[in-house]
DNA sequence: ATGACTGGCTCGGCCAGA
């Protein structure tokens, strides 16, 4: 089972970029982050294409900005939109959408950016990051809390620690309601996976920033310990933040292996497997070629 | 460099992003 997350940066406008990538990528679940769409506009432009691919959808969006999806093929159960009780600036905007996905809790987020340390922004972020740390409290067992954590883990998550002292995502405060969101049972798989490499998930676009390789790893995949042991593999795409047009983030990638109980979400038989079912067809019903 | 780029809203610039 293959896990996404990506910040897309307009929908709207990464639909020549997002289409091929999830061909290629070919990811179960898909979380994505600043849709910039109303649901009504995110599913003009999508449905069709994501049915096609077998992809059931559930949406949080707005106009203009912020907005976050859920896409599955493995099942989208009790989808939750928006954080219960959640704080808003001043209404609740559209930065969270949760569901059970193949036997896993995703969460879709979108954190608030926070403008300024000590700003009405960034009391906003820790508040609202303090509703989603009790929300997954809630129901921690089985989860992965994915998306743009607006929030560098460390100083190892920046390019230049010097650069960002005294603007927001590597604040003490932000970091320590980062680690109290870990502290329910949350391992960063990333990181895990690569502990002393330099893994980056967001470039600025101005001034080759990119192309310099000087960027920050703001987009996390948070696993609860059941989860994060049957991480197969877990990596930054970077393939996607090259070339015309890219969002400014690039997608993260986690693959797990099949749970140990073998519950990887509904399967529906094909036709050719339900087989004859000698005194269940009803009377006059054609039989099932035999192959 | 107090910039650089991109997108939304709207059609001229400003706000937001991180």
């Amino acid at each position: 089972m293959r896990i996404a997350t990506w910040n897309v940066n307009s929908a709207k406008q990464r639909l020549p970029r997002f289409l091929p990538w999830l061909d290629e990528r070919q990811p179960d679940v898909v979380c994505l982050q600043e849709t910039k769409l109303a649901n009504e506009a995110f599913t003009e432009l999508f449905e069709a294409e994501l049915a096609s691919r077998g992809y059931e959808v559930a949406l949080n969006g707005e106009v203009q900005w912020n907005g976050v999806a859920l896409l599955s093929k493995v099942g989208l159960d009790d989808v939750v939109a928006g954080i219960p009780d959640g704080p808003g600036f001043p209404h609740q905007e559209a930065r969270a959408v949760s569901a059970t996905c193949g036997g896993i809790r995703v969460h879709s987020l979108y954190v608030p950016n926070g403008r300024e340390p000590d700003s009405d922004h960034y009391r906003y972020k820790l508040e609202w990051l303090e509703a989603l740390r009790k929300q997954v409290a809630a129901d921690p067992a089985n989860v992965i809390v994915c998306g743009d954590m607006n929030i560098a883990p460390t100083d190892a998550d920046v390019f230049d620690p010097a650069a960002f002292a005294g603007h927001t995502h590597v604040t003490p405060a932000e970091r320590e309601a980062l680690a109290a969101l870990q502290a329910v049972g949350l391992h960063d798989v990333v990181r895990d996976r690569w502990p002393n490499e330099t893994v980056f998930s967001y470039w600025d676009y101005r001034a080759g920033m990119f192309h310099k390789n000087l960027g920050m790893r703001i987009d996390l995949a948070l696993a609860s310990k059941p989860v994060a042991e049957r991480v197969k593999a877990a990596w930054i795409d970077r393939q996607a933040r090259k070339g015309t047009g890219p969002s400014d983030h690039a997608p993260v990638m986690v693959d797990l292996d099949e749970a140990p109980d073998g519950d990887i979400g509904p399967m529906v038989p094909p036709p050719s497997a339900a087989g004859p079912r000698r005194g269940k067809l009803p009377q006059g019903s054609p039989r099932t070629k035999k192959a």
